[in-house]
RNA sequence: GGGGGUAUGCUAGAGCGGUCAAAUAGGGCAGACUGUAAAUCUGUUGGCUAUGCCUACGGUGGUUCGAAUCCAUCUGCCCCCA
């Protein structure tokens, strides 16, 4: 395998890095062990994270050993880098859960086995810190000159936008986590977003200021979409590792939806492909770029979801937009009373009962602009009613816009 | 603690006491085009038992025939003084 930082080089994943010569020559002399952090503040991670749980397997996969922490302590506070307003206080019980669940999630992508990597709280050391012991032994390390030149920080104070002093102290205990995974782990190097930059400096002079030791910082670039849409969002919210909140169907969907300009740049960071591969395909024009998307929908499912779950989506996705018919099976699908067709239902309460809208009214607007289908059939009037007589195969197919279908079956009434 | 400013829909951001469900932009949704992409064009974007009704412009209470618009007070945020 060539040079590691080259290969992170290489997939874009460098943004900034503190003394690259040195990590680079360390990746490829030593086996070290690393850190990245992330924040429970959801119950499940989503496709933005996936950057650093990427770049963090492929050091793995070179044999470095990763430490994934988890920010229970520095939640508590709310880090202010890049929020416009004081990130709203989560509960510790909180906090606890959504650490569990998103440990699991980890696990997909990295070996937190204890042997060959760990997973860490924070809160471990940090919530019984002392806090005049830690004035006198880490708060004297750091200058407020400095400690307000970050970017984060200079933001909210030019904004006007008020900094609480909580907050202020966000940088202080990110890079008291690294000073402690250093003296504990012997770890040298964090990774974290471009956004991270500062704390991870801050991290970096601690250890050098008490340990007279030399550690390391990578940065990533953050990444938008060619659109401009941030990372892992889309209309009907974040996509979601978490099968129960974004099911491994849409995960591939979202990805297979990806920007023409964005298809070579995802290869690299959400795929294992080599770079030669990725580059011709995200080379490759008109139809066959497609192929290439449905590429990286395919494999970033399976990371996420394993082998079972990809190859389902993809074979849905195929018989859903190949023309081959449906795949009713994976499809969401309500279940309604036979005898509510004998009497009838309104086709606006149908399309908002069953969530294909989020209010009778813009059920009503889909119906009228011509964005709802029964049956692959258009519906434009909006007082129908629907009864028996549509019924397909004792279902409905109920479609909104291009990609939105939802199915209906219907239960036979008992006499 | 004192003085001043500000608070609007998903976001940014207009808004004269009536004609404000609230300009404009972005975003979203739908339609056309198409490659499950992009760009472009068009429509739409609080809710409802729907040519009308209800709820909304930080909270509460006033003034008024009538308030997002005026007054008082509370809360959050910002600035200045201490």
């Amino acid at each position: 395998m060539s040079n590691l930082f080259e290969t992170l080089q290489e997939r874009g994943f460098v943004q900034q890095c503190t003394h690259a010569e040195q990590v680079s020559h360390l990746l490829s002399a030593n086996q070290i062990t690393y850190y990245a952090g992330f924040d429970p503040t959801a119950d499940s991670l989503h496709a933005g994270s996936l950057v650093p749980i990427m770049a963090m397997a492929h050091l793995q996969r070179d044999g470095h050993k990763p430490i994934a922490i988890i920010g229970g302590g520095t939640t508590m506070i709310g880090d202010p880098t890049d929020k416009t307003e004081m990130r709203a206080m989560i509960s510790a019980e909180q906090i606890e859960k959504n650490g569990a669940s998103i440990l699991k999630q980890l696990q997909r992508y990295l070996d937190l086995d204890d042997t060959t990597g760990f997973f860490l709280n924070n809160a471990e050391w940090l919530l019984s810190l002392n806090y005049i012991e830690f004035l006198r032994d880490i708060g004297k390390h750091f200058r407020v000159n400095e400690m307000i030149k970050v970017e984060g920080y200079r933001q909210r104070l030019e904004r006007e936008m008020g900094l609480s002093f909580l907050e202020f102290n966000y940088q202080l205990l990110q890079a008291y986590d690294y000073l402690c995974l250093f003296q504990k782990y012997n770890c040298v190097l964090q990774l974290g977003g471009d956004d991270q930059w500062g704390n991870i400096l801050a991290g970096v002079d601690l250890v050098r200021r008490i340990e007279g030791k030399r550690v390391y910082g990578l940065t990533f670039p953050l990444l938008t979409a060619a659109g401009g849409a941030k990372m892992g969002k889309t209309a009907g919210g974040a996509v979601w590792l978490d099968a129960n909140k974004t099911s491994p169907y849409q995960f591939y969907q979202y990805w297979i939806n990806t920007d023409d300009r964005d298809v070579e740049r995802f290869l690299a960071y959400f795929t294992f492909l080599p770079m030669d591969e990725v580059k011709r395909l995200g080379g490759l024009e008109h139809d066959e770029i497609r192929e290439a998307k449905a590429l990286l929908a395919y494999q970033a499912t399976k990371l996420a979801h394993g082998k079972a779950e990809a190859d389902k989506a993809q074979e849905t996705s195929r018989a859903a937009f190949g023309g081959g018919g449906l795949d009713l099976d994976a499809m969401p699908t309500t279940t309604i009373s036979g005898d509510r067709l004998d009497t009838g239902i309104p086709i606006m309460e149908l399309f908002h009962e069953v969530g294909l809208t989020t209010s009778r009214s813009e059920a009503r607007r889909l119906i009228q602009q011509g964005g709802a289908y029964i049956n692959e059939k258009q519906y434009k009037a909006i007082d129908i009613v629907i009864d028996a007589n549509l019924l397909e195969e004792n279902a409905l197919l109920l479609r909104a816009g291009k990609k939105r279908y939802h199915r209906v079956v219907v239960e036979e009434s008992i006499e």
